[in-house]
RNA sequence: GCUCGCUUAGCUCAGUUGGUAGAGCGCACGCUUCACACGCGUGAUGUCGCAGGUUCGAGUCCUGCAGCGAGCACCA
């Protein structure tokens, strides 16, 4: 067999995606157990306008991993993937495509606009999709799903009319963020607050029938044309009396009233507040409580309207503040202006300051809506959030706090609002315009023009993926699902509101685990951003060290924020090729072996270092399965790495290799070929579930791979290991003594090693080594491991008995339970340096033993520590006396 | 203002019931040892942000402080 020395990733990436989805290894239907356990996730459905970043990439590698993991143990598993149509987005990069050819969709019209969004849509709006390809998500393709469905449109028809019905949603006039570039409204969620440095204007207005006059202090002295009151404090003494007076409102002439309200903090500012309740949402709360006028004053282009003045209609909003301010200077009523941070919302999409105003749309009453997912955290304590802290609480106080949602937006793409208006002024809302033609009796219906919040379908998602509204035998079988891995911005936009539309209508949990994972940050610890200009393409990572090796680095992230280090990958991709390379030893010397065989049916008659792998095999399958399940994804990936490279490579194969790659067929040697490679199967399949393309190219090569590896579930299926069963660790092959006696090996040969190192031997030249164990199993175990360990440190020749037996010219050193070890050096050793070398060592031994006598001579800590650890460290002391004596004994070897 | 994180080896980070500080990279020395130089062997490196406290014992629990960061509220 001809098998390259470096391990080539893209070779391997090519081929088994394709196999593994032509064959339908993906979808739930491959696992034939009736009563198999179901596990399910669904993607957070990317954009369709994005394309992959490393945020997809380490939730998607999540995803992968426990649905691979739970594919392997025998779960039904399902994963969901799909796009969200993200309607601004989307509409926005449309757009921009007609102004570079010259036309805009308001030329274009409604229907010859959507036309022309489906059309991108179709041709390079899945690029996403064909990335997580690469990326090796086993995602059931079969399944996938749009947000602009026909069946996910018609489960927001069923949200939004159910909701209407019930009186959770409804039309009217409201306080709303309003995106002047982009023409719409926006919920609060999808405006960032940004600091911005500004000035505060104090500006007076004078009392009616007096001299006085009343300072206000705004940020915005260009809405005061809008005012229709001023507020203060009710026990504000400075104002008390003016309570009820009338204001003659500058510029105006208007007269208004001092309303008396407790949101004013008497602390701030002036105290007295201009109150403009059509373009500020604390002012319209005051508004509504003191039953005050509405005076709009600026428009939807951010410009004056009439309602400002003749003076000031059709100036731009910050053009009116200039005029505003310059007034009150001329008049006099300017008192000062002073330099202010204050912080200014902003669309999340284009960041052009947003502008508060009384808009007639559709909202949602999402505080009846959040009741019941309450309910659920507090008595059952659902869903679990990873990690815990500070996610729970975040997601808790935010249900606890909700304000309406406002769903309609003035845009073109996204679900219509399924609304119709009577030419007589009803509204019908219906699941479809024939539905709605038929309640209302007519046919002359005017269809709501807006479309819905692109959050209102993704609120949706784990049930309409599944089929909802109708009673599907998938929503059935995979909901609620197992878990959502997120990132932690979206827990409110979305999260929450699944967990709110999902308990609605099924009456249970989204999800059963929330995982929000961590963000990843550039080199310098910046948040990586297109504008900035600093992410790392995942993409380019893979070509560059390989999918694999980028799945351990992301895995290994899990809930923390770290900063991306290539170095990590580079690292992982020399495991790969450690694996490739092991394997490559295991099949060179495969001839006359198979998988699964090569174990003696008596586990008492195995060598000592065939039941330590095992043992190691063993216990690394438990704590990997337990991290998986804990969503310890770094601990798991550590334990992995360190099982195959230290135990299986350094050891285990370097232990075997003398019996592997004898020269003769035998038995033996054949029983010990199929012992590394039974060894080197089960690990592949450990490693599958975060290294999927390196185990199935190496699974596929070795010999006698079949039907008896894959988990009985998927008992007629493809051959891959994707389906092979997730090795489960048996206690009853974790042998502690078996690890104990390997550990005195791996001692004795590292002390060796150490001495060989330090003495400036050359690596080929063998030496003679002289053993002394007083304890006779200690012995045992170094006499039945002689050859291995004159293979592992180069000696000419071992000789093992009861008191070392050595030359006074060796180099020495102590191991545990008294026994000891001699390297004859004739002519070759310093004595002085010997000695020095020596004395370090039992300096050390000196200091830990000073402790320890220290820690065991305390009546507290014997009297209170459990009884365990006081035994375990009188132990520790033991050897450490035995060392000690032994050594000081070695030294007087080299007394002058 | 409220809530919460982080601060461990030069760098990026682990450290799960409190019980002798770890990994990878980097560094030093030596190796074309017949799977792998994307490798092998050996070695050096930390007063675990600071100050207190609880405890027989604290990187780990509590309090305060500092630096960095996140979310929420307010911002007239």
């Amino acid at each position: 067999m001809d098998i390259p020395k470096t391990y080539d990733p893209k070779q391997a990436e090519e081929r088994h995606y394709a196999n593994w989805e032509s064959q339908g290894c993906f979808a739930p239907e491959i696992n034939r157990d009736p009563n198999a356990p179901v596990y399910s996730i669904v993607i957070p459905p990317p954009n369709v306008t994005g394309s992959l970043h490393m945020g997809h990439a380490l939730q998607h590698t999540l995803m992968d991993v426990l649905t691979r993991f739970k594919r392997m143990s025998g779960h039904r598993t399902l994963w969901v993937p799909g796009e969200d149509h993200a309607g601004i987005s989307t509409q926005i990069v449309v757009e921009r495509e007609l102004k570079r050819e010259g036309t805009s969709r308001h030329e274009l019209g409604r229907e010859k606009f959507l036309e022309r969004v489906w059309q991108w849509r179709h041709e390079s709006g899945s690029r996403i999709m064909q990335q997580m390809r690469r990326e090796g998500a086993s995602v059931d393709w079969s399944r996938q799903r749009f947000t602009m469905d026909e069946g996910l449109s018609r489960a927001v028809n069923e949200f939004f009319v159910r909701c209407y019905e019930e009186g959770l949603i409804y039309h009217g006039e409201g306080m709303i963020n309003w995106c002047p570039r982009d023409q719409t409204a926006l919920s609060d969620l999808e405006v960032d607050k940004e600091a911005q440095a500004g000035k505060l204007y104090y500006l007076q207005y004078p009392v009616k029938g007096s001299d006085r006059r009343v300072t206000v202090a705004t940020t915005r002295p260009e809405t005061m044309l809008g005012d229709t009151a001023v507020a203060v404090n009710p026990t504000d003494e400075r104002y008390l009396d003016l309570v009820g007076a009338t204001l003659l409102l500058p510029l105006v002439g208007r007269e208004i009233t001092v309303v008396a309200d407790v949101f004013v903090d008497p602390l701030f500012g002036t105290g007295a507040v201009k109150v403009t309740p059509a373009h500020d949402p604390n002012d319209y709360a005051i508004g509504a409580r003191h039953e005050l006028p509405l005076v709009k004053v600026i428009d939807q282009h951010a410009r004056m309207t009439a309602g400002a003045g003749a003076e000031f209609e059709g100036l731009d909003r910050y053009e009116a503040r200039e005029r505003v301010v310059a007034k009150f200077e001329e008049l006099g009523l300017l008192e000062k202006v002073v330099d202010y941070e204050f912080s200014i919302s902003k669309c999340g999409r284009c960041r052009t300051v947003v502008e508060p105003l009384i808009s007639l749309q559709w909202f949602c009453r999402q505080s009846e809506l959040a009741r019941r997912p309450l309910d659920l955290m507090r008595e059952r304590r659902e869903p679990r959030f990873v990690p815990e802290n500070p996610y729970e609480k975040v997601y808790t106080n935010w249900l606890e706090n909700l304000h309406d949602w406002t769903l309609s937006r003035q845009l073109w793409w996204g679900h219509r609002i399924p609304a119709w208006y009577t030419e007589d002024g009803r509204t019908i809302v219906a699941r479809s315009e024939a539905e709605a033609r038929e309640r209302a009796g007519t046919d002359r219906l005017t269809q709501d023009p807006d479309v819905l919040d692109t959050w209102f379908s993704s609120a949706l998602w784990p049930i309409s993926t599944l089929g909802w509204p109708d009673e599907t035998p998938d929503l059935e079988m995979f909901y609620p699902t197992s878990v959502l891995i997120t990132a932690r911005d979206i827990i409110f936009l979305w999260v929450s509101r699944m967990m709110m539309t999902g308990v609605k209508f099924t009456g249970e949990r989204a999800f059963d685990d929330v995982f929000i994972t961590g963000t990843i940050f550039d080199k310098h610890g910046q948040r990586m951003s297109k504008s900035k200009n600093n992410g790392v393409d995942p993409l380019e990572i893979f070509d560059k060290y390989g999918v694999d090796a980028t799945r351990l680095v992301l895995a290994s992230i899990e809930t923390t924020d770290t900063r991306w280090n290539e170095n990590q990958v580079e690292s992982y991709r020399n495991f790969a090729n450690k694996i490739w390379n092991a394997a490559r030893f295991c099949l060179m010397n495969s001839e006359g072996a198979r998988v699964g065989q090569g174990f003696a049916e008596r586990r008492a008659d195995w060598a000592l270092h065939d039941r330590w792998i095992v043992s190691r095999l063993n216990r690394t399958a438990r704590i990997v399965g337990e991290a998986i399940e804990k969503y310890q994804f770094h601990l798991a990936v550590q334990t992995l790495y360190h099982f195959f490279w230290d135990d299986f490579c350094d050891w285990y194969i370097e232990l075997t290799k003398s019996e592997v790659t004898g020269a003769e067929a035998s038995p033996a040697r054949e029983a010990a070929r199929s012992r590394v490679l039974t060894v080197l199967e089960q690990a592949l399949r450990l490693l599958h579930p975060f290294m999927p393309f390196i185990t199935e190219e190496l699974w596929q090569m070795l010999p006698g791979i079949g039907d008896e590896q894959l988990h009985p579930a998927y008992a007629a299926a493809p051959l891959t290991i994707m389906l092979a069963a997730y090795p489960q660790a048996r206690e009853e092959l974790i042998d502690e003594r078996a690890e104990g006696e390997m550990q005195a090996i791996i001692e004795l040969v590292s002390r060796v090693r150490n001495i060989r190192s330090e003495m400036n031997i050359k690596p080929g030249e063998a030496v003679p080594l002289v053993v002394g164990a007083p304890d006779a199993e200690a012995r045992a175990v170094f006499e039945a491991g002689a050859q291995q360990i004159a293979r592992l440190v180069r000696a000419s020749s071992i000789s093992i008995t009861e008191t070392l037996d050595a030359p006074r010219a060796s180099a020495r050193a102590v191991l545990g339970g008294g026994a000891e070890l001699a390297v004859p050096l004739e002519g070759l050793i310093d004595f002085a340096q010997e000695r020095e070398r020596l004395r370090k060592e039992e300096e050390k031994l000196t200091k830990e033993a000073e402790r320890l006598r220290g820690q065991l001579a305390n009546e507290n800590f014997v009297a209170r520590a459990p009884a365990e650890k006081v035994a375990e460290l009188r132990q520790r002391m033991t050897d450490i006396e035995q060392r000690t004596s032994a050594l000081r004994q070695s030294m007087e070897a080299f007394a002058e």
